[in-house]
RNA sequence: CGGGGCGUGGCGCAGUCUGGUAGCGCACCACACUGGGGGUGUGGUGGUCGCUGGUUCAAAUCCAGCCGUCCCGACCA
């Protein structure tokens, strides 16, 4: 019996933790209804519990980024959260990241810091793990909480201060080989985000504390989201709005649009973006400062780095962000917490309607489609209005409406109404 | 760190000015009705009013200090 229960998804077993009202302090769209919909739930200023639906969306796009990661050859590891702060300040940033480093003493009164990235830990890993140029080019990535002690955190999972990111680092042996494997990482940023499938840009960024030349950001277009991108009208150049301001020398960065792009071609226009994803080319700033020395064919290098970062739990608000009505979420495909819900109308009065909601429930799971059956006793709105809010594409209506005639309700997350299709195409209609 | 809010059941709020038995809506539990867009009734559960100290016969309410949290700014991915 227990393992029957736990095998159907349906909502009188799931920790839904739908609210109705808005919770007064949060500001923005996606930090509402991330609340709303039971996606997460705050513990302390940025740092927040996920919920059992917030948890299913998440890993959703852990999982697209670790199959992009490995397409792409990288090999997943897992590093510490806890790092001694002596590596910290053998590189020389711990003054650098100053209190944005979270600092504190273990029962030895040795020196730790909680790790806000680890360019630091994978050199040091490195150093033993690493011996000769053979073993080049590599890259190495995670996908794990950060900390980082904002000033100021804010807007839910936006700005945290604990936030889930994938970070990988590269080790080639010249900056030839450095080039490439940047170039590797970018395309393979492409594959993840187009998977991810919401609307995004590259933009050229400035590189900021983490160090370094040549570095891309990929952000997710939304009008909440803090950094202002400059794009040329008629070519394809784009950059971080701000670094293009520092180069123009104290203009503020709205006061762009409109002036001519720095290729030549075309106008400036401005858009708000969310950073989701960063690629930096480093060098060997951190093989040398860290003496990560291997041997080479003839000589000792330093190996040539780059670090590549997504913001996993970003992703899910700048999604939100992106792609939302007033009833609530609207998740593309791959995002979904569940692909379509079944909603059971009027269950008490008919036996049938349970049965069909049986019926239909194990079609899908048997076509692998992630489904919820909401089978709790509830008027209908409540039901309509809790899958809406959480954003499920699909919904499937089930009661005496249709219970005779064999079609079958289905309604698509921004209809009004259902559309009616038969059992036959159910399955091809929801998979698209 | 500077400026501005706010802290009262899980959520949203009233009560504070003018001290005198902690309230409302939602949610939750039970029963009945109801049943295709957040329904109705009856009866319930749940709160050291952020914390500490002070004033007072009496403090959610007045005074002091502290803490938490949100927004704007500086900063940052």
């Amino acid at each position: 019996m227990l393992v029957l229960l736990s095998y159907f998804m349906k909502a009188s077993h799931l920790i839904l933790g739908t609210q109705r009202e808005n919770p007064a302090d949060a500001e923005i769209i996606s930090h509402q209804f991330m609340i709303r919909a039971g996606l997460i739930r705050q513990v302390s200023s940025g740092i927040y519990n996920w919920l059992p639906l917030g948890k299913k969306v998440l890993q959703k796009v852990e999982n697209i980024i670790r199959k992009g990661m490995n397409d792409a050859g990288a090999q997943e590891i897992l590093m510490p959260m806890v790092q001694p702060a002596s590596l910290w300040e053998e590189s020389g940033r711990i003054d650098k990241y100053g209190q944005e480093l979270l600092v504190f003493f273990d029962r030895h009164e040795n020196k730790f810091c909680l790790g806000p990235t680890h360019e630091e830990i994978i050199t040091d890993l490195c150093k033993n793990l690493i011996t000769s140029y053979k073993q080049l080019p590599l890259n190495l990535y995670q996908i794990q909480t950060k900390f980082r002690d904002e000033i100021r955190p804010r807007f839910g999972v936006m700005r945290s201060r604990e936030f889930i990111m994938k970070d990988a680092y590269s080790f080639d042996i010249d900056k030839e080989g450095m080039d490439k494997s940047y170039s590797i990482m970018k395309e393979a940023y492409i594959q993840i985000f187009d998977a991810i499938g919401l609307n995004y840009r590259i933009v050229k960024a400035d590189s900021g504390a983490i160090g370094g030349s040549d570095s891309e950001e990929f952000h997710v277009l939304a009008d909440a989201g803090e950094d202002l991108l400059a794009f040329s009208d008629k070519s394809d150049y784009a950059i971080n709005a701000e670094l293009l301001a520092e180069h123009k020398e104290s203009k503020n960065p709205a006061s762009l649009e409109g002036m001519p792009s720095p290729d030549g071609k075309g106008l400036l226009k401005l858009k708000r973006g969310i950073e989701v994803g960063h690629i930096f080319k480093l060098g060997s700033k951190y093989s040398e400062v860290l003496n990560l020395k291997i041997q080479g064919e003839d000589k000792d290098i330093y190996p040539e780095m780059g670090c590549y970062g997504i913001g996993a739990s970003r992703i899910v608000a700048a999604s939100i962000e992106q792609n939302y009505d007033d009833k609530g979420i609207i998740w593309p495909k791959s995002l979904a917490p569940f692909e379509v819900a079944i909603v059971e109308v009027n269950q008490k009065s008919k036996e049938e309607i349970k049965r069909k909601c049986s019926e239909i429930y194990q079609l899908l799971k048997d076509n692998k489609i992630d489904v919820l059956w909401d089978d709790r006793d509830k008027r209908p709105g409540v039901k309509f209005a809790d899958m809406e809010v959480i954003g499920i594409p699909f919904t499937i209506i089930i009661g005496e409406r249709t219970i005779e005639t064999g079609e079958i309700e289905l309604k698509e997350r921004q209809d009004e109404k259902p559309k009616l299709v038969s059992h036959q195409d159910l399955v091809s209609i929801i998979k698209g």
